[in-house]
DNA sequence: CGGCTTTGACCGGCGC
DNA sequence: GCGCCGGTCAAAGCCG
C-alpha cells in the first residue's frame, strides 16, 4: 500500500483545527472536521465539492452526475496514488461549494487524477452496477471495486469510533489497518435501498482522532433517532428543500456528525435549520468554530455558496470562485 | 425473534 | 506470475 495514509496529510491541518471546540459533549470530547486535507487530497483545490454535497446534498444542488471526491487517499488502494498532491495547500482547502451547474461542470473538468475523473464519470451508476454485477455473477463477494461513489472523509476528535450521524449503520466488517494498531470498521447504511457506506478508523498518529470516510449518498430520509441514542446530539439538519429545480433525492440529511456539529454550534440549534430557496439550504452560520473570518465576510460568501462556505477558509473559497 | 456485531475466509486489484 | 492488502461476505453469536 502506498504509505500515504490520510492521517499523514491530515495531521497538519488537524493540529490547526484542534483548537476548535465543537459541541459534542456527551461522548465526544471534541469534534472537528478536517475538510481540508481529506478533501483536497486531490490537490485540486477547486475541484472538490463540499462534503455536504457529497453526502447527497450535492445531487440536490447539482444536476451533473456525481464526481470528484475520490480524493481520499484510496485507502484501499495502494494502487491509487495520492492525488496529485501537486498543490496541497497548507490550509484546509478544497471544500468548495459550487452552487451552480456551471461550477459543477468546471469542477468536473478539474477533477484531478485521471483515475478520479474516470471513476467520477460513472460513479453514479457504479454502485448499481456493482450490485447488479455481483448478483449477476452469482453474486457474493464480487462487487468489490474500487471507487464506488463520491467519497469524502473527515476527522473528529472523539472517544467513540462510531459517531451518531442520524442514520443507522450496520457494521459489516472490520480489518486491521497497516501501520496502525487500530482496526478499521466498515459500516453500511441499514436502509436496503441505500448503498452508503462508511469506514471508521482511528488515526494511528493520534488515537483520539477518528477518521470517518463516507462513500455514496443516502437515498432516504434520516431516521434521526438511531438506536435510541437520543441522548446523543444528532447533528443532522433536516433534509434540505428541493433546490434549484432538481431534487434527485427524496431527502437526505447530512450524515456528518462533525459537520453537523459545525453547522450547528450547539445541538440545540439543530432545528434551526432553515430552508432556502435558491441557495444551498444551509443555515448561515458565522459563529461556528471554523469561522475565522468576519461575520460580514462569511455572510458575503454564504450568499453564493451557503453555509458550507463558513467552513472553508477564505483562501479556499477564493480558489473556488476563481 | 429480529437486528446487529464479530470474525474468519474469500475475492479482486495492484505493485513488484 | 506472485504476493500483499483492502474490502466484502456470511455464518455464528449476542443482545434487547
Amino acid at each position: 500500500m502506498t504509505e500515504k495514509p490520510e492521517e499523514e496529510m491530515e495531521a497538519s491541518s488537524t493540529v490547526a483545527a484542534s483548537s476548535i471546540q465543537p459541541p459534542f459533549s456527551s461522548q465526544t470530547s471534541s469534534v472537528f472536521p478536517f475538510v481540508g486535507d481529506l478533501f483536497d487530497a486531490d490537490g485540486g483545490d477547486t475541484d472538490s465539492l463540499g462534503f455536504l454535497e457529497l453526502l447527497g446534498l450535492r445531487d440536490l444542488y447539482h444536476t451533473p452526475p456525481p464526481l470528484l471526491f475520490d480524493h481520499l487517499p484510496p485507502a484501499a488502494g495502494r494502487g491509487a496514488e495520492p492525488p496529485d498532491g501537486g498543490n496541497i495547500p497548507a490550509t484546509p482547502s478544497s471544500i468548495s461549494t459550487s452552487s451552480s451547474t456551471e461550477a459543477a461542470t468546471a469542477i468536473r473538468a478539474l477533477t484531478t487524477s485521471p483515475a478520479a475523473a474516470a471513476s467520477a464519470g460513472d460513479e453514479g451508476s457504479e454502485q448499481q452496477q456493482k450490485t447488479s454485477k455481483a448478483e449477476e455473477e452469482g453474486g457474493k463477494k464480487k462487487g468489490q471495486k474500487r471507487q464506488k461513489g463520491p467519497r469524502f472523509a473527515f476527522k473528529t476528535r472523539s472517544e467513540v469510533d462510531h459517531l451518531e450521524d442520524g442514520y443507522r449503520w450496520r457494521k459489516y466488517g472490520q480489518k486491521a489497518v497497516k501501520n496502525s494498531p487500530y482496526p478499521r470498521s466498515y459500516y453500511r447504511c441499514t436502509s436496503a435501498t441505500c448503498g452508503v457506506k462508511k469506514r471508521v478508523e482511528r488515526s494511528s498518529e493520534d488515537p483520539a482522532v477518528v477518521v470517518t470516510t463516507y462513500e455514496g449518498q443516502h437515498t432516504h430520509p434520516s431516521p434521526i433517532l438511531p438506536r435510541g441514542h437520543a441522548h446523543q446530539p444528532l447533528l443532522i439538519p433536516p433534509p434540505p428543500p428541493p433546490p434549484i429545480g432538481l431534487s434527485v433525492l427524496p431527502s437526505m440529511g447530512l450524515s456528518l456528525p462533525i459537520l453537523g456539529s459545525y453547522l450547528h454550534p450547539s445541538p440545540a440549534t439543530l432545528p434551526d435549520f432553515r430552508p432556502a430557496a435558491a441557495v444551498p439550504p444551509l443555515p448561515p452560520l458565522t459563529h461556528n468554530a471554523f469561522s475565522n473570518r468576519t461575520a460580514a465576510e462569511a455572510e458575503a460568501s454564504s450568499r453564493d455558496h451557503g453555509l458550507l462556505q463558513d467552513l472553508i477558509p477564505s483562501e479556499i473559497r477564493k480558489s473556488d470562485e476563481l
